[in-house]
DNA sequence: CAAGAGTGGTTCATATAATGAACCGATGAG
DNA sequence: CTCATCGGTTCATTATATGAACCACTCTTG
């Protein structure tokens, strides 16, 4: 990936630097316009093209485009009345063939409500997909004075429980793509020093768990553990997040076991692969 | 993509254009690489680079990197033995999100679920999104011979029941884009000339169901009606689908407002409609 | 064993595709 | 009215995607 350079160059071109640090080339156009996905959460479901074009620094001609082809997927789609656009139903359809293949919801959704009825805090499952860590599963604790989270949320590598237990047992190449760009603090507590997190990391694989301390939100404790694939390698973390004041070391270690005992069951549920690779010699449908 | 040939410049009307507001412009480059999700079904859920070159008849180098560019965001992932490629966790947020802003399977699922109690066949609804009906929602008659359906299949506009019911409410670009193609024929039974499928388009607006028998697979009738958005345009379709054995006349005369009722249903607890433009100053999250 | 036919993956000259400043028309606030 | 937005469009400029030929492998198969 990184080989095929015109050796060293001559030019030092700072553009050519920044867009590999993820390691993958491939395809710019293709990366930006789906860049403009991640910019729709539950907090901002529905955005108009000069804010969508403001938020991702392209051209609005450009964005415009981008909107289009990704609308003529159902990737999005734009209302008619105020013009803005949100995500389209065609995600819907691809996530439920996600789903039906290897099914990750369904499965992870009863561990969590286990997990909570046990510990009585909010937790979380998330994935890695697209450089960071997306939440897929939310149960959250009954108590009033609870962690509230944003369902679908793309959570930081670097400043959350879920993303140090991630990495921790991540493939190295995704640890240097995520720790290579700059790291954004969240919190006075956030750590942004490569290689001071690097240190942690270790701490981490010698636990098996990670605990974050307000360091993505003041206030938050975070106590996650990562869930393997088959190969070792994480795939994901399930986290359970707690109010600080609630989060005193003792408790902390009780919920230790419980996260790690979660994500092992979520990690051997998924671990059920169901990738008969391409068989069905045609289109296959039905009615 | 027949129309911006280089010839005919100077002048002229730019309006030509219009006729590409059909079949969309916007992007080939993007176009092109989502079209591979596409190729993923619950039949086959994971292909190799080559077959999927050889189904998207586009060079294999240009195939890989479409797909590295969609596995950098998620959306397709490889699996690490087998090589192939499969549909990636990033779906599962971003259907989250579209999920959480306006939810349509969690409302969906009952009542279809209702609707198959009533008549005892399966029954399914879907979503205009990219070019075809995505399926959303799904229950299964509870009847030993039933229509068995695919989870998540795409199913063309003109040979289906609910395709005939979307496009006969639909906006009028969108019906012209699909009956602008050539049509294949799935069965015997198959209308595959557009003007004789607009003119059952016209009863189809009368009745305001749509009864299709046997044109999509042999032996499959299927009962549809619209399910209208707040502009009167159709957003997609709830259809019954019975063995032809089952469906005498009086049997889908039976049918017909039951599925016209769900369909309203279905249309009432979509309009609910969340779209609270772009409010939110800044990234807005939770641990 | 060796030859053949499959894979997945990579390369680099070539040609095609994406880009953005400036523009329009509408709408809403003061 | 004017000013500042908005969504959307245009066309010359430029950077981009593309594919034939190429590995390195792994199966079959005679």
């Amino acid at each position: 990936m990184l080989a095929n350079l015109p050796i060293q160059v001559k030019n030092d071109s700072p553009k050519i630097l920044a867009s590999m640090a993820t390691s993958g080339w491939a395809m710019q156009t293709i990366d930006k316009a789906l860049g403009l996905l991640g910019f729709f959460s539950e907090g901002r479901p529905a955005i108009g093209l000069s804010e969508i074009a403001r938020l991702s620094r392209f051209n609005k001609a450009t964005t415009r485009r981008f909107l289009l082809a990704l609308e003529k997927h159902g990737f999005v789609e734009q209302d008619a009345k105020t013009r803005a656009y949100r995500l389209g139903p065609g995600l819907l359809r691809l996530a439920r063939v996600r789903e039906a293949v290897s099914p990750v919801q369904t499965v992870v959704q009863p561990i969590l409500e286990d997990l909570v009825s046990r510990i009585g805090e909010t937790a979380h499952f998330s994935l890695y997909a697209g450089g960071s860590l997306a939440t897929i599963g939310l149960v959250e604790s009954t108590k009033s004075n609870r962690v509230m989270l944003e369902r679908g949320e793309t959570i930081p590598l670097h400043a959350t429980a879920s993303g140090m237990a991630f990495m921790a047992f991540a493939q190295p190449k995704i640890v240097d793509a995520a720790l290579g760009k700059t790291l954004t603090g969240h919190t006075a507590q956030t750590t942004t020093d490569a290689a001071e997190l690097r240190k942690q990391l270790q701490s981490v694989r010698k636990a098996g768990v990670a605990v974050a301390n307000g360091s993505y939100e003041d206030g938050v404790c975070g106590i996650a553990a990562p869930v393997l694939g088959q190969d070792g390698f994480a795939r994901g973390a399930v986290a359970v997040a707690a109010p600080a004041s609630r989060a005193k070391r003792n408790v902390i270690c009780a919920i230790h076991p419980e996260v790690r005992r979660a994500a092992d069951e979520i990690a051997s549920a998924m671990g059920v692969d169901f990738t008969r690779a391409a068989i069905r010699p045609q289109g296959a449908a039905a009615a």
